[in-house]
RNA sequence: GGAGGGAUGGCAGAGCGGCCGAUUGCGGAGGUCUUGAAAACCUCUGGGCGAGAGCCCCGCGGGUUCGAAUCCCGCUCCCUCCGCCA
């Protein structure tokens, strides 16, 4: 969430700012009212109270003293006093909801570097690795669904029988592989991030500290009789691990990395690239998160998209990097890249991974601060993250690619130590 | 699931209707002393809103009262015991 000041000391570069993500500039006029009245009803209410607790120490003296007389006629001042300050205090905090609520659903400004567009299809490609079109042959022209199911490691079936349609079950060395690809990130991550394997359902209040409520409800989720959601992503748990806190300047960059299953509704997207790997309800993911201050901020995103790309360097998957326009950029995200392997049987460019800088926005829906080493003073932290990575299309891209001419599939090497053999089939 | 106990500042731990945003100890910062250090002593040391005056925060949300950290109700979390159980 925004810090509603910015409303007061730079409204103008406020706005111009959320244009380019396309809010109207009526939304931010609406908080400049909301605020203005909230802080008028709060001063109204504090000056009342200001009285009756005034009053009440006379109360308290007077009766002491014996003076019963004085004492019931403050009281009776007192008691009135008290009625308004109710009343003034029930609209303030009508008021304070209100702005609340809109801060909750205005989206977070867009760095200056984030280039402008209208939406997907102006996300600018800063980079293509190791993609070569004509180097790819008839035998990796086969879609995973169809290697996945000859080699009997992928049973799309069995899952939708068990589940529903983009649930799946991998099965065998489909399943190994899975598990290896986590064991292996996590590996590679452990240098620098502490690994945690937080809770997979969570309370509101995570889901909103990251900015996945209230706006997208519909793609959660959520276990009504406990009142619990279903974590789209491990960056939900990870964003409330230290929720609340006040951190030591001198403990950031924080770095953490966790495995978890990852639960999405998909409701926007029902029939759209549905077929096999593509879009799918639960899926495993390794995430890597940061918290940091203003200056560690940019450095440690480049730090981030620079893990994630190595993997998939190390993989041996062609990927190429897109800078996500502020018409593409989500709610909370003032910079994103993702990257995309490219999938020779789908002949698809695959989204694996989104690398996102969120400034103060889910730190401050989240309250997460530090204490600044110089002058004590209390801020809040930058959050970072990104998917490093996320298995499914990484899984498809893999089969895929790997695909000999007998249609066995070879896995990467860096692989080997859980896979075993890493021929297939 | 049942019974009981608890939640106060970085930590420990008082306070149980007014003089309490809160005694004290530890920890932390600075200072005096010292060749230097230790010890001793002194001072300071939570967060939020507000231009300020001021207001809010003693787990969270309501209530009673002129006045609530203190009384009442609900919720959450932690601990102990019993039950069940991967």
């Amino acid at each position: 969430m925004l810090d509603v000041r910015r409303v007061r000391t730079e409204p103008d570069a406020l706005k111009a700012g959320l244009a380019r993500k396309g809010v109207a500039g009526e939304e931010v006029d609406q908080l400049a009212e909301l605020d203005r009245r909230r802080r008028e009803l709060s001063e109204q209410r504090d000056d009342l109270r200001a009285r009756v607790k005034t009053l009440s120490k006379e109360v308290g003296g007077l009766r002491r003293a014996g003076e019963v007389e004085q004492a019931e006629a403050l009281m009776a001042e007192s008691r009135d006093l008290g009625a308004r300050e109710k009343a003034v205090s029930a609209d303030a905090d009508v008021v304070a909801g209100e702005l609340r609520e809109l801060l909750l659903r205005i989206p977070n400004v867009p760095a200056a570097e984030a280039p402008d567009g209208a939406g997907e299809a102006d996300n600018v490609v800063v980079r293509v690795e190791g993609f070569d079109p004509d180097a790819y042959g008839e035998h990796q022209r086969v879609p995973h669904w169809d290697v996945g199911a000859a080699l009997g490691i992928l049973d799309l079936g069995r899952g939708a029988k068990i589940s529903g349609s983009m649930f799946p079950l991998y099965r065998g060395a489909g399943a190994r592989l899975v598990r290896a690809l986590t064991s292996w990130a996590l590996d590679r991550h452990a240098d620098a991030f502490e690994e945690i394997r937080p809770p997979s359902l969570v309370r509101t209040d995570a889901m909103v500290a990251a900015g996945q409520l209230p706006k997208f409800a519909d793609d959660a989720y959520h276990l009504e009789r406990d009142d619990l959601w279903a974590i789209p992503t491990a960056e939900v748990p990870l964003t409330s691990l230290a929720s609340g806190e006040i951190l030591a300047e001198a403990d950031l960059p924080v770095r953490l990395t966790a495995a978890t299953p990852c639960f999405r509704r998909e409701a926007g997207a029902a029939g759209r690239d549905t077929r096999g790997l593509l879009r799918v309800h639960e899926f495993d993911k390794v995430e890597i998160l940061a918290y940091a201050t203003p200056e560690q901020a940019p450095a440690v995103h480049a730090d981030l998209l620079a893990r994630a790309e190595s993997l998939l360097a190390e993989l041996g998957l062609a990927y190429r990097v897109l800078d996500i326009c502020t018409g593409d950029l989500g709610q909370s995200h003032a910079r994103q890249f993702d990257l995309e392997v490219y999938a020779p049987g789908c002949d698809l460019w695959l989204e694996v991974s989104s690398v996102s800088w969120f400034t103060d926005y889910q730190a401050r829906r989240a309250d997460i601060r530090y204490r600044r080493a110089g002058d004590g003073g209390v801020e809040h932290v930058h959050t970072l993250n990104g998917s490093a990575l996320a298995w499914p299309r990484i899984w498809a891209a893999l089969v895929e690619t790997g695909r000999r001419p007998d249609g066995t599939v070879v896995l990467p090497e860096v692989l080997a130590p859980w896979l075993g053999d890493t021929t297939v089939g």
